[in-house]
DNA sequence: GACAGTTGTGCAAACGTTTGCAGCCCATTC
DNA sequence: GAATGGGCTGCAAACGTTTGCACAACTGTC
């Protein structure tokens, strides 16, 4: 009962139809459908319905040197905020009739290295890369190479490199003008990988913050995590909370090392935002489920996805065109997480309710 | 300056080694090198690496009609349950040299058809299937083409389909044999979709529950959703509260529902799990850092993911084996979103503290 | 009625592999 | 020393498309 159905091939079609395969070749492609008289047209196209033709992608790439294939480099499956991301750039790929082939880096610079090999070898007609590190190898290659790709969330150093991001650096100054309007004066960072653009910029966001706002940067009230993780976010805050320098609130790289920071001001018997105001970065789904809600800076994931695919197929349509560097304007997310900074404060007076 | 390099094809290395082609592919290819002296073996080996050669995947494909690539479908990408399954999929097949295509379906069945349609297009040597209804249309085409294929999370009603599930009518036991050791004796059910095996067996768990637990159901306490949504699940909640009778716990479908459960008691003014016990199920991704922490039941998602990709790669080696259904072992977390039951509960006792 | 121009179709090569078959060479055996 | 056999390698066809080119058939013009 096994019966694989024999595949139909142009050649069936024309053979059913009595024409020669490369007319009906012609047909069922739409840029050349016009060259063929309409009335034999119409009987190929109502041929291969009838016989279910489904046109060999492989016979069609070898020939034509397209794929209709896209790779999707992302660090952590994980990690909630890729998935809108990868759903943006589907929707919109899909319907352009490529297919997204997505893999998982764990953020290990051997693996991206393999995948990058894997996409070129599979010959996709572009790459989106979500795991750029500020200086990254594999988009000194993919330049190279001449492989149309774009960074989604991502961004590196050297210029003349398609990237949708949100603006990291604004987004970590409405952070701190956001604290320091409810009068927070001695504000923690809990900083990402700065090896990593969002690490890097989000940072940077919040330096400039503070000369903003009149405050002066304290060294011992920032930590670097190595990873954008809730135990990386934890430990430091360990750390912070080891130099026993007061601090009213903790900014943190993003939503993920927030959580951590939770656990430390539970073990420490600290509570938020009584005690300690805390911040995120991202809005990842579910953040103002968290308890308390998050306040956070909404990273428009979703956008990110569809605009970086938007971006790569002007790419590969036009391959010349100079690189675009779209930014998305975030917005800051006031929720539970942020209040008025409490006895903790460096003035020592408590503040009541 | 763009340089687009020119690929390296057998012939090119044949030449550069004085030999065959055909020779060269043979040694390229692990199943026939031993058919070829070592000597000139080791010769083409070291003239391919020096040119850089990569087979052209289409060739290969066109010729030996397997695509090393598999197809993957999933309902919703942004709901973070599905993150893990990818992940666990996308470890195991690369190992083997295989390519994981995504696509997200929305939950729209014309969306699901076109992709399985695009999948055979593409002639993926096989599918994972995260979207599939009891009843499906996708599986039974499917199965008709002999594409191997295997269900992740989700079953169908037909038999000799491969299956990698979670034993949802256990984890759905222990939920309410749980909340019947609290002394809770209403207990409400927001049910997902019956249509999707994860919906109707949950249920079935439920209600098998209260006959273990010696309790009667009472279906004005249950409620069912169209989807497992966060809005899905706040609008049953608002049904069975409409039905004025009181409850001391709610048994939500998933996660997500629960979390709509959240919102509405909070609307009512209800406290959980002071006032309302609430459970969820899947223990997706950060359910611990929910307000409050929320009791579920884990499903071992990247094990599912893992286990799938296993059994898909089985099919793919040996296509005529008798179908795998796959049950691993959930287990309840307890967390801070159940207690005992207060004083809502039918007795009309207070219980303080 | 011959010519140029246009339009539509067929021909065949090419894309880069894999693989059954044929044939060569060399070693082994009687 | 001839026959047998086994181990390596080359040959060529095939996988299913796409596409430049040639050619046939028409249209319209002088």
């Amino acid at each position: 009962m096994q019966t694989h159905k024999p595949r139909i091939t142009l050649k069936d079609i024309a053979r059913n139809v009595g024409v020669h395969p490369s007319t009906v070749s012609r047909v069922l492609n739409p840029d050349t459908r016009k060259m063929v008289t309409k009335r034999i047209a119409d009987r190929v196209i109502h041929a291969s319905e009838q016989l279910g033709y489904r046109p060999n992608t492989f016979a069609q790439s070898l020939r034509t040197n397209r794929s209709y294939t896209v790779g999707v480099m992302v660090p952590d499956l994980t990690n909630p905020a890729f998935g809108p991301i990868i759903k943006g750039i589907d929707n919109v790929l899909e319907q352009s009739g490529y297919s997204v082939i997505v893999t998982n880096t764990d953020n290990v610079l051997e693996k991206e290295k393999r995948s990058v090999d894997k996409f070129h070898e599979r010959q996709v007609d572009g790459l989106i890369i979500a795991t750029a590190r500020r200086l990254d190898d594999v988009v000194t290659t993919c330049l190279e190479e001449g492989t149309p790709f774009v960074l989604a969330v991502r961004s590196t150093i050297e210029k003349g490199v398609n990237s949708v991001v949100s603006d990291e650096i604004v987004g970590g100054q409405m952070i701190v003008s956001h604290l320091a309007q409810l009068g927070h004066k001695k504000i923690a960072y809990v900083a990402g990988p700065q090896f990593l653009s969002t690490g890097f910029e989000r940072y940077q966001g919040y330096l400039q913050g503070l000369k903003n706002a009149g405050l002066k940067l304290d060294e011992d009230l920032v930590a670097i995590g190595d990873a954008f993780t809730e135990e990386e976010g934890r430990q430091a805050a360990i750390m912070i909370n080891a130099n026993q320098k007061p601090f009213t609130a903790i900014v943190a790289a993003n939503d993920l090392m927030a959580l951590g920071c939770y656990d430390e001001l539970i073990t420490k018997g600290l509570k938020c935002p009584d005690d300690v105001s805390v911040v995120g970065y991202d809005d990842m789904p579910f953040t103002r489920h968290f308890n308390p809600p998050l306040t956070t800076v909404h990273t428009p994931l979703l956008d990110v996805g569809m605009q970086a695919a938007r971006i790569l197929l002007e790419r590969i349509w036009k391959p010349e065109q100079p690189a675009r560097a779209l930014k998305l304007q975030p917005h800051l997310i006031v929720r539970g997480s942020t209040g008025i900074p409490s006895s903790y404060s460096e003035t020592g007076t408590k503040v009541t309710n």
